[in-house]
DNA sequence: CATATTTCTTCACTTAAGTGAACAAGTGAT
DNA sequence: ATCACTTGTTCACTTAAGTGAAGAAATATG
């Protein structure tokens, strides 16, 4: 399972054992059920999460619905908003499948950082990353239609169609379960 | 004009005068006629972009048609996803008003950063306050209709709706300029 | 195994956005 | 001043998503 962290960790800054177990002895790692809820709305917290095996899933709570806006799954990072900003998070964090995360915070990663000046490196290079896969996820989004959404999933990450619930995927392409129900079916009609 | 470069930058360091200079000195600003592309699709290029008045505006054209997906005005700044991945741009830049741009390379920025460490610092901050409002801004996108994301404009940055013609304003939203006219119109209609 | 609950699909109807066309107002250039 | 072009609105019609309800299928749970 740990092998899983550093092979992620091995593309950014390569490690040598006396590092490796430096991080196993601070015993991050974390084993969730299904359906676990490990951030709520109005919450404060520190923690940040690189998942191993399995899926979380963050979603708001708008006029009583649930708004699913990401789902990370393995070697996948999420930060909440609400660990930088330090201001109560308004939205959820909850795991979609029975996963095990690693979960860290400011304090154990201030450790990390100082004892081994890599990682301040490898954030930095994720954070650029990230930002321009965003970007580029965001203009994807912007420009194309539910439709077109949905089979760009299909390109893309064909795994969450499979392993995460129609009325959760369906919010995340910004359609109702009924409406990606019948988006489905006219697209297998075209194929035929 | 150049105090507004100043002035940003001071939110994220402070300057000596000799370093204001230095600045200065390597002539980065450049003034910009309405309509003027910056980048093309399928080019290469390797300047970034700080707006120090006026406004341009990122679009694909798909299916021959232009999609925008982010304006840019004052004290905002846009490094093109080709000057990260070193490909082609997918999109195009252009510029929406007479506009006073600071532009600057890679190369330009390795010297700076070389000089000034502080630099460094500054955009690894800037990089991370990105990343977070990004995933906020993309978070409001997907939880809201066509409707709300405009009233939200409205809300946030009202001098876009002043300054952008209606149908780039209505590709920003992910709708079609008619009925961007057509759902002012019902506003309108509710507020009297 | 039976029951409850969640998940997914289908249907009829409503609402809002897409399309193509026509037109008016504003802007620029000659 | 005129003509071309851009910009914004309106209209009639089409297409797709939202809504509320009903029921089938798959998954938990006792």
């Amino acid at each position: 399972m740990q092998n899983i962290l550093f092979d992620f960790i091995s593309k950014y800054v390569s490690l040598t054992e006396d590092e490796k177990n430096a991080i196993l002895s601070l015993d991050l790692f974390r084993s969730v059920k299904k359906g676990t809820t490990l951030l709520k709305e109005g919450q404060k917290s520190q923690d940040f999460y690189f998942v191993l095996k399995g899926c979380i899933r963050k979603y708001y709570i708008i006029d009583g619905e649930e708004k699913t806006t990401a789902f990370y799954t393995e070697m996948e990072a999420l930060t909440p908003h609400c660990v930088i900003s330090k201001t109560p998070s308004e939205y959820f964090i909850s795991c979609v499948e029975d996963s095990i995360l690693l979960v860290s915070n400011s304090d154990m990663s201030d450790e990390v950082n100082s004892k081994f000046p890599k990682f301040e490196i490898m954030c930095r290079i994720l954070s650029e990353e990230l930002l321009a896969k965003q970007q580029i996820n965001f203009d994807e989004f912007k420009t194309s239609s539910p439709e077109q959404r949905y089979l760009n999933l299909l390109q893309n990450r064909p795994d969450l169609i499979q392993r995460v619930p129609q009325h959760q995927l369906a919010s995340y392409l910004g359609i109702k379960p009924q409406s990606l129900s019948r988006l489905r079916a006219r697209i297998l009609e075209k194929k035929i």
